[in-house]
RNA sequence: GGCCUCGUGGCGGAGUGGCUACGCAGAGGACUGCAAAUCCUUGCACCCCGGUUCGAUUCCGGGCGAGGCCUCCA
């Protein structure tokens, strides 16, 4: 164990040795879901990736010195479709509240049930109107976003005008005209320039919609952009002296901003070029951790190939491998792959980590986690959330040479429990199985009593037609050395 | 078109300037009435072409291939 965290940090795409502003207030902010449909398998990612770097952050620094902020995005034209198509006798307002509120619930249910630790906060836009209002005010005041019919935008070009600001497009390291160059689309005929990007919008009658800013008349609802700059600002930097009234611009730094790679730009871009011209700071936050994106059994996952995979279908249909998965396997089949690589999601992967976890809970049975995380863990995470080296060390502990050894069960618990695995014990793992089948235990007790008696006579063929019954209710056998059979659910 | 990633054995997937993880699958063996499970043993790789080097899968250049972003997207 190294001590030092190191981490790639795609401003420099680099690994950096990572070092808190403040160890006893260690500040992460992620790009939470916009609730208006179940999450996918590439939503998962994120919320996995960043629960590990969490627990990591968790164990260095200390449990209550860590904030981890991720948002839910309860206002976006999206939930507005939606809930008109869903609801459409309802008012809007009232759809949309429908439609956010279940989604929001399923969201929690299924990170749950990937074990993923709640956020310290988890902000809704829609609570921090005020907060974005005044960014936007300031913006305009400083001559970086201007009014245009009623719509309010931000100018990149003017910010590469201002002394002691990034230069914009740093992050996805592409200037303006190539991005100019790139454009393929239709500029909005109020944009002063192509590249200007929406911070506040009239919204239309019955929409949901705010006081506007800067004199606007009509009501309005804030861009996607600006709603992680305010949410990153109201709970990362002003209860820290940080804001918009901070007297140091550094006071407005944050550690670590994370995302999905696709985010990089305009997203993170575009909260860099907001926050940083707004404070007056030369960085948003020191370190942007960005995870690849996920493929569907070699295909790009997308509504047009019918390929979506949510998270709520793996939990509990039989859409995907024609089973459904525990949500343990989703979460190891997800750890597999390191966070920044390209991964494919497979049902043979799903099978090797069921399989897998099925090892490793014989090994660990009902033991008590250890005190000590093997330092092979340590290492692999330490090294930018190396976890498919953590899991080999895992296997490690799992062999049968180590894990004799006394103190290995509770040493390979607790080590897979910085991971997030291994929650249950064995019997807890087992009963849930045994009751989400509904297993009829005294059926299978006589089906055993009666091939016992088969066997005992040395009738192969009975024997063997009990065991095939047995098996097609999903129960495995176990013949052990000293006669009596044991069994297990298996898929 | 511009920008950015990536290319490891049958599959998945780390890593390294020389000693080549690990998992799954495969093969052989032990165990078993036969199996299953388990255990033991084991075969198999670093996209192509140059360059640097005593030596490259690892560094550099080029090529080919795959993916992402540039537009909502994790």
């Amino acid at each position: 164990m190294s001590g030092l965290l190191r981490l790639y940090n795609t401003l420099t795409r680099s690994k950096e040795v990572f070092e808190p502003i403040d160890p006893a207030k260690v500040r992460l902010y992620v790009c939470g879901p916009t609730v208006y449909d179940y999450a996918h398998i590439g939503n998962a990612r994120p919320v996995i990736v960043f629960d590990v770097l969490f627990r990591l952050l968790r164990h260095l620094y200390g449990d209550d010195h860590v904030i981890y902020v991720r948002n839910i995005t309860d206002v976006e034209d999206k939930i507005n479709a939606r809930a008109a198509e869903e609801f459409p006798g309802l008012p809007l307002n009232e759809a949309i509240a429908k439609v956010t509120q279940a989604t929001e619930k399923q969201f929690h249910d299924d990170v749950a049930a990937l074990g993923c630790l709640p956020p310290t906060y988890e902000p809704r836009a829609t609570e921090h109107i005020e907060e974005m209002k005044a960014m936007i005010e300031r913006l305009v005041q400083r001559g970086l976003a201007y009014v245009a019919e009623d719509n309010i935008l931000f100018s990149p070009a003017a910010m590469d005008r201002l002394p002691g600001a990034p230069r914009y497009g740093a992050l996805a390291r592409r200037s303006l005209d190539e991005m100019l160059a790139g454009a393929r689309v239709d500029v909005a005929p109020y944009k002063r320039d192509p590249m200007d990007f929406v911070l506040w919008k009239p919204s239309k009658p019955g929409e949901p919609g705010w006081p506007s800013p800067c004199g606007i008349a009509p009501l309005g609802r804030p861009g996607w952009h600006i709603e992680c700059s305010a949410m990153a600002m109201a709970k990362l930097l002003a209860p820290f002296g940080g804001g918009l009234s901070a007297d140091d611009p550094r006071k407005n730094i944050f550690d670590i901003h994370g995302g999905g790679i696709d985010l990089v730009f305009p997203h993170h871009e575009n909260e860099i070029a907001q926050s940083c011209c707004a404070f007056g700071s030369p960085r948003m936050a020191n370190y942007w951790m960005h995870n690849g994106f996920l493929q569907v059994e070699g295909e790009k996952m997308s509504k047009s190939l019918g390929n979506f995979v949510t998270i709520r279908e793996l939990l509990s249909t039989d859409v995907f491998g024609g089973r459904s998965w525990p949500g343990e396997a989703i979460r190891l089949a997800m750890l597999r792959s390191h966070y920044r690589q390209p991964m494919d999601w497979t049902v043979k992967a799903l099978e090797e980590a069921e399989k897998t976890l099925d090892r490793w809970y014989d090994m660990v049975g009902d033991v008590a986690p250890g005190a000590e995380i093997t330092t092979g863990v340590w290492d692999a995470l330490e090294d930018d959330l190396n976890t498919p080296a953590a899991i080999v060390e895992l296997h490690r502990l799992a062999h049968p040479a180590i894990a004799g050894q006394e103190l290995a069960p509770e040493l390979l618990k607790s080590s897979a429990n910085l991971l997030g695995l291994l929650p249950q014990t064995k019997s807890e793992r087992d009963s849930a199985v045994a009751k989400s089948a509904s297993i009829d235990t005294a059926l299978i007790d006589a089906l055993l009593a009666k091939r016992a008696a088969a066997r005992a006579a040395k009738d192969w063929r009975e024997s063997d037609r009990i065991r095939d019954e047995l098996a097609a209710l999903g129960v495995a056998l176990k013949d052990n050395k000293d006669g009596a059979t044991t069994w297990e659910f298996k898929r």
